[in-house]
DNA sequence: TCTGGGGTCCTAGGACCC
DNA sequence: TCTGGGGTCCTAGGACCC
């Protein structure tokens, strides 16, 4: 039996908290560059505002709408995420953290009312942080997916489902012919891993909620799409083929990458914005304690400056040892860059990308016929901690152009809010 | 006329997630 | 003018082995 606790319109609602003048109003929360919608209070959703619609296409086609926009602000979404996650952990003996605003409870050793103790956590949220949330239960990840699905949708439509599933919604109380019932006015695509191509071939293949899904024989859907959707089916149906995992499992590559604030046609441009995404990326392989084995740098033009010439490279660089220095790191990024750089072209975008990941603990022992790298480890940790102590970018290398002035590729957000919960600064002031 | 059987590793691409 | 970022898993096909 698993629990999924979900912050409803995570961002915008993060916003509203420091902003309650925000709530009733359609607001949104922008991507990097201030390019699209990735949040959507109600109010916006209810004026069709669609996921990854772009800011500057709603405010030509809504002018008088009333939108708000706003540029992401994740510190700020980070930290309030850490806060809700933390006491959604008291819902049950075990937390999988599934994203930034989800986390999978694990409830199959907890007795009682599941419900009550979902609500009095659900309030507890909600008055210790202002985030609302949706929680569902049931009895495979799958389940508690859609049940999460069916808890926010009562809450916001009334009329949806029954009144009683709102908030907290769990599907493995239901009687049989109630939850038929729920399965039968559930679209298909609502579906944890049912995704718009699956989704519209299952649709040709005439099904549409997610009770034609839940009847579908396991084994026929292996045989005619796949594994992955027949462990999605045997989940709808109540058999646990998802594992539930306490720990974050080390991640298998990490990247960084941006879009630009404008188009970028210098080397001299790339190289520090390519040693600024590898400075990143090697900060987040120290934190999980990793090693890269290859480096991979990519540039590309916009798809969608439709006048401009394209072009679109990656290079892959094998690394002589693993490594997590950040000098080693951005030289074989530069490297790269230099490598697949053409002039003449609009550059969009860039990207770096730590591959081959292994165990730092874990080092491949060799015959000495050369001295091997110096050993920067305590260098790293130093830069590390002052970049923590006083802020990211506090410290860094000299590629990432900081000292030269002007970086002309940074992004733009110039409708972000202030970090309220962690810079002092940015504190709000409550006056009386 | 007629060309085996069984296996591993790697990569690219597709699909999905938030 | 203006269109995000960061991941995972699975499969097919090629290269290679004996």
């Amino acid at each position: 039996m698993y629990a999924l606790v979900d912050g409803n319109n995570f961002y915008v609602s993060c916003e509203r908290v420091f902003r309650p003048s925000l709530q009733g109003r359609p607001v949104i929360v922008l991507s990097n560059n201030d390019g699209c919608a990735i949040a959507r209070s109600n109010e916006a959703k209810a004026l069709g505002i669609a996921m990854g619609a772009p800011w500057f296409q709603i405010r030509q086609t809504l002018p008088d709408a009333g939108v708000v926009a706003l540029s992401a602000n994740f510190t700020l979404y980070g930290d309030m995420s850490n806060r809700m996650m933390a006491i959604a952990a008291g819902l049950g003996p075990g937390q999988e953290i599934y994203s930034i605003d989800e986390s999978f409870i694990d409830m199959s050793t907890m007795r009682g009312d599941l419900v009550a103790r979902s609500h009095r956590v659900r309030e507890r949220i909600l008055q210790w942080t202002g985030i609302p949330t949706g929680i569902g239960i049931g009895a495979t990840k799958t389940l508690a997916k859609l049940a999460n699905h069916v808890a926010k949708t009562a809450d916001r439509t009334p009329g949806s489902y029954p009144v009683d599933l709102a908030r907290v919604c769990n599907l493995s109380a239901l009687p049989a012919s109630d939850l038929e019932a729920v399965f039968a006015a559930t679209a298909l695509g609502e579906v944890w891993g049912i995704g718009r191509r699956i989704g519209a071939q299952l649709q040709e293949a005439g099904l549409k909620s997610v009770l034609d899904v839940v009847r579908l024989d396991p084994a026929m859907v292996r045989g005619r799409w796949s594994v992955v959707l027949e462990r999605t089916v045997r989940e709808l149906q109540g058999q646990q083929c998802v594992g539930f995992e306490d720990e974050a499992p080390a991640k298998k590559e990490i990247a960084s990458t941006r879009s630009f604030g404008q188009p970028v046609t210098q080397l001299a441009d790339l190289i520090e914005a390519v040693s600024q995404f590898a400075s990143r990326a090697a900060e987040k392989l120290r934190r999980q304690e990793s090693r890269a084995g290859q480096v991979l740098c990519f540039i590309r033009t916009s798809p969608f400056r439709r006048d401009d010439k394209q072009y679109s490279r990656s290079v892959t660089i094998p690394l002589r040892r693993p490594t997590a220095d950040t000098a080693a790191l951005v030289q074989a990024a530069v490297h790269g860059a230099k490598a697949i750089f053409k002039p003449g072209f609009n550059y969009a975008k860039a990207g770096v990308m730590l591959l081959d990941l292994q165990d730092a603990s874990v080092e491949q022992q060799e015959l000495a016929l050369d001295e091997g790298p110096p050993d920067r480890s305590a260098l790293m940790e130093t830069m590390d901690r002052l970049n923590e102590r006083y802020g990211r970018g506090s410290i860094a290398l000299a590629s990432t152009g900081r000292s030269n002035g002007q970086r002309v590729w940074t992004m733009k957000q110039s409708l972000k809010t202030p970090e309220y919960t962690t810079r002092w600064a940015d504190v709000p002031r409550v006056l009386a």
